[in-house]
DNA sequence: CGAATGACAATCT
DNA sequence: TAGATTGCCATTC
């Protein structure tokens, strides 16, 4: 397919971030030199859904999960998460490390 | 090639 | 402070 370089490094990001950790759309997009690609990235994601990339690790600012999460919703995303260690606030919002 | 969409963020009221 | 609106970027139709 296409692999756009944008692409290629969003996954390169994501697939660095530490077990336990939970990164956002902003911060990632901020690393890639666009403060305002947050939805590209979160699109990225979406779009190709790899698996092989710990996008459960990324959430929005807010710290909430995705709302149209793959792989069967933010639940999944949610008890992978828990199994990684990351501290939940409530059932579907993260604790986010500033 | 042009327009529309989307797992967001920031700013304004 | 909270809610609503606009803007930004890349990918897809």
């Amino acid at each position: 397919m296409a692999k756009s370089n944008f692409r290629f490094q969003v996954y390169q990001l994501v697939e660095k971030i530490p077990k336990g950790q939970v990164w956002t759309y902003g911060q990632i997009a901020r690393r890639l030199g666009k403060p305002r690609a947050a939805q590209a990235v979160g699109n990225a994601l979406h779009e190709n859904q790899s698996l092989k990339i710990p996008c459960h690790r990324v959430v929005n600012q807010k710290g909430f999960l995705a709302t149209n999460f793959g792989q069967g919703g933010w639940q999944e995303q949610a008890k992978r998460l828990k199994a990684e260690g990351v501290k939940f606030i409530s059932k579907k919002k993260v604790v986010l490390l500033y």
